[in-house]
DNA sequence: GGCTGAAGTATACATGCGTAGACATATTTC
DNA sequence: GAAATATGTCTACGCATGTATACTTCAGCC
């Protein structure tokens, strides 16, 4: 018999769709905890349990892995990317998401704040922009109606950042252990304000 | 005659003061302009016209250094740090300050981007929210009355911070290309709601 | 049942990082 | 003027990074 014990890791059958798929998660996983700059190729392999040169084997590279990544949650599993604007209540419905989203327990794989907590690298910014542009804001926009409607789907962009930043990269006491309800009220508030500026 | 030509540069007085000075404004530049990860401690030696020991030589680590320029960045010359608040309408001069502190050809050198653009690291991360909470939250909850000083003021930094954010570092479109009159106008509106809940 | 191409590994290289210790030079003080 | 000290430089180490080349091993097909 080969290999009696450590059966608790079966290496997994050679299938090169479900290697993608590990070193995605994992890159997911990694680029949300430390950024671009601060997740390395070694450490995204293990995590999908292969070689570093398996990343660049399946991506190109790190770049195009990064891009890739977020790609993917932008379009899925996103505050934004579900249905969430066309709430009856958008601006509560949207601050109670942001809220929950945004838990000091809950491990964040937004790729909102994948791209937030890898601006500092120039090429991770320009990805960044570049999804946010494509997605985020054009179904921000969508939604609302009246005057401005670019720079209003910015801004409510931009709170939503910061709220992340401030809640969970930051993690300033005031925001990360405050009373949900309160928060949920003042932002629904603020969001109302950009949302319906009547 | 010693270095007949050259005189261009001269290599400045043996002078302890002007040189930890000097090397803290280049590293304020670089932290701004590159995060703490991104900063390399010869760059920030050479912007100020030493050598990279210097700098360790001056202020212990790099770690201790960058502690000691987000204080001096969030103590002085920081929007916040001024008495902004005080102003007869706080959310209108708020936000017009902001606006004109994003604007493109600006150098981000406020304290609070800098602690942004370095919060993928975990010790930075943590040097930046002990200066916030110890400043800058402290400065607007002072000026707020009625109910949920602390949160409403938390979330007006993190309006500030998404702003910062999504202007500068990632330079989305929509904000940095806007008319500033729009921006400030909707921004206004924002604090407005947060400063006073009426 | 052996072979062929895909899937995965091993090794290495060039570079950059923060930091350390030994050394050189200018400034100040007696 | 000379000794003492503060100021600054040089060289180097250990480590980590992203990536390229060469190699090995498994999976499926005839």
């Amino acid at each position: 018999m080969k290999t009696p014990s450590k059966t608790a890791a079966p290496p997994r059958r050679r299938d090169a769709e479900a290697t993608r798929e590990a070193i995605l998660v994992s890159a997911r996983k990694a680029f949300a905890a430390s950024g671009y700059d601060g997740a390395g190729l070694r450490e995204i392999a293990a995590g999908a349990g292969v070689t570093a040169m398996m990343v660049n084997r399946y991506f190109g590279s790190k770049e195009h892995l990064f891009a890739e990544v977020v790609e993917q949650t932008m379009t899925q599993g996103s505050l934004i990317a579900g249905g969430i604007m066309d709430h009856p209540r958008p601006g509560h419905a949207l601050a109670e998401a942001l809220v929950k989203m945004t838990r000091a327990d809950v491990t964040p794989v937004d790729g909102f704040l994948i791209t937030l907590h890898s601006a500092s690298s120039a090429a991770a910014a320009d990805i960044g922009r570049e999804k946010i542009d494509a997605h985020h804001l054009k179904t921000v926009t969508r939604a609302l109606h009246g005057k401005r409607q670019a720079e209003r789907a910015a801004l409510i962009l931009a709170v939503i950042s910061g709220f992340q930043v401030m809640r969970q990269m930051i993690a300033l006491p005031a925001l990360a252990n405050a009373d949900e309800d309160v928060l949920v009220r003042l932002l629904a508030g603020v969001f109302d304000r950009l949302i319906d500026p009547a």
